[in-house]
Order: structure tokens, then C-alpha cells, then sequence
DNA sequence: TTCTATTTTTAGAATCATTCTAAAAATTCT
DNA sequence: AGAATTTTTAGAATGATTCTAAAAATAGAA
């Protein structure tokens, strides 16, 4: 680990709101100012690779990176707010029912956030 | 809808393998010789957005579509195949963990297909 | 039908996240 | 130290997708 990919990981790792490589290339630019953006992509990469952190692909945006501790995904449909919930394992569940072992599985649910929602309540009683 | 939106829908509705906008693209020019890439992505916009079709993103391949019929989707971690099946509705489930309503979830699982694990069986004897 | 408005298609340029390339620098190994 | 490997760098390249502005098609109203 070079001092780039532990930092990077360190900022993954510390951040709550799943940050995308240009993002973190921001940050890490704070602390060593002439890094390069390639770095950043090499080791978000590598740490990839390395079952280090996870990525999350969502459509429309920049791939996202996050911890790697077992958890799920809310959405906002309206406003793409991105939010983590850990519900129970559901592993042994989907195994049983499709008879056979998975790998891993990746659950995103899409909601409606508060603030949204007061928005379309407001919405709708002005009209 | 037009003759295109309509073609589109049905070549979609048809392929149980989730083409890519360059696929439907191939396939709709031997229909309709003259058609123009941008052609497919509105329709594919249009349709989506309209909620008529799904999309599925997956890390570093062109966006896939498929059918609206709710389905679970599995992914070889090895060769990336995608294959479809169909368990249990979990939103009552994911609503009762949560304590709140969704409105749609999107649940992706990776294992080992047939294929990959027999030519991981195959290196194993081999070395 | 004829005029007008809206939607769709087209061609090609533009975008933008990400990857690639090849050289330089840093690190590790012997 | 010297050689080999890994990482970083700068910038070009890629590639899926979106955008733009004009042309064509379609739908609606008179």
C-alpha cells in the first residue's frame, strides 16, 4: 500500500455519502497537491480488485465507491439520493430458493426521501 | 408510438438476453435499413421513461434493456453472463425492515455459472 | 383539406467518465 | 548497489451516450 491507495481508502472508508473518483480526487488533492486523476483511478482500481472497497453503479452518474461492511441501498427516485440501510442477510434466503450457492448479491430500493415527499405534498395542494 | 418505438419495444419484449442499444440498433436496421443510432437511444429514453421497459446497468458494459415482468437477475462473477429469475417479491419484506414504503428495488446476484465453474474444476486438476 | 404546432428523426459534433500508453519515478528484492 | 517490479504521471484515446439544429413526419384545429 502506497501512501495514495491508503489514503484513498481511508477516505472511502470515513466517508457516509459514497463519493465518486473526481470527488475524491478533490479531496486527496488537499493533502498531496500534484497527484493526478489517473492515480486515483489506478488505485480506486486496484483497491477494487482487491475486494478493498465497493463500487456503486448507478445509472446516469460516475461510478460511486463505498466501505466495504455489508449493507444495502436506498435511492431517492426523485432527487437520486443515495442512502445506506444494513437489513438482514438475505444470502441464505436466495439461496434456498434458487437451490444453489451466490457470491454475493447487491439489493437498491428506490423510495421517495422526506424532502421529496414534502415536496410533493406541497405541490399538490398549491395546485 | 411510432413504427420505431413500436419495433424497438417488440425486439426488446422478444430477446430473452438483454440487448444493448448497439444490438437493438443491428437488429432494427435489418428492418429498417436507414435508421440512425440516435433513433435507438430516444426511443430507448422514451420508453424507459415511460416505464414501459427496464434497464440494466452493469459495471463497465453498455447499458442493457429488458423487460418490464418483474424478475431478479444473476451475474457470473467469472464471465459475466446475466441470466434472469424469478423469486419471491421481497417489498413487503424490505418495507416491513424499513418501516416505510418503496417503490421498486432492484436486486442483482453473482455466482459461479455452469460453465466457469467447471473450468475452475478443470485448472484445479490440472495443476 | 390546409395551416399550425408538436413530436420524431437525422447527421454529426460534443461530452465526459474512464482507460490506455509510454516514460519517469519510486519501491522492493537480491 | 543494481536489477526488477510497481506506481505515478501527462496526455492522448476510447466509447457509450447526449446534445444540437435542421429536416421530416405526424397530429390537431380551423
Amino acid at each position: 500500500m502506497t501512501k495514495y491507495s491508503k489514503q484513498i481508502f481511508q477516505i472511502i472508508e470515513h466517508s457516509r455519502d459514497h463519493m465518486t473518483a473526481e470527488e475524491i480526487f478533490q479531496q486527496l488533492r488537499n493533502i498531496y497537491p500534484t497527484v493526478v486523476r489517473a492515480t486515483v483511478y489506478n488505485n480506486l482500481h486496484r483497491l477494487w480488485e482487491a475486494g478493498s472497497i465497493r463500487k456503486v453503479v448507478l445509472e446516469g452518474q460516475p461510478d460511486r465507491y463505498d466501505r466495504m461492511e455489508r449493507h444495502d441501498h436506498l435511492i431517492c427516485k426523485q432527487c437520486g439520493k443515495l442512502s445506506d440501510v444494513t437489513l438482514t442477510d438475505l444470502t441464505q434466503q436466495l439461496e434456498a430458493q434458487l437451490g444453489m450457492p451466490i457470491l454475493s448479491y447487491d439489493l437498491k430500493m428506490t423510495y421517495l426521501c422526506e424532502t421529496c415527499q414534502a415536496k410533493q405534498e406541497a405541490e399538490r395542494n398549491d395546485v
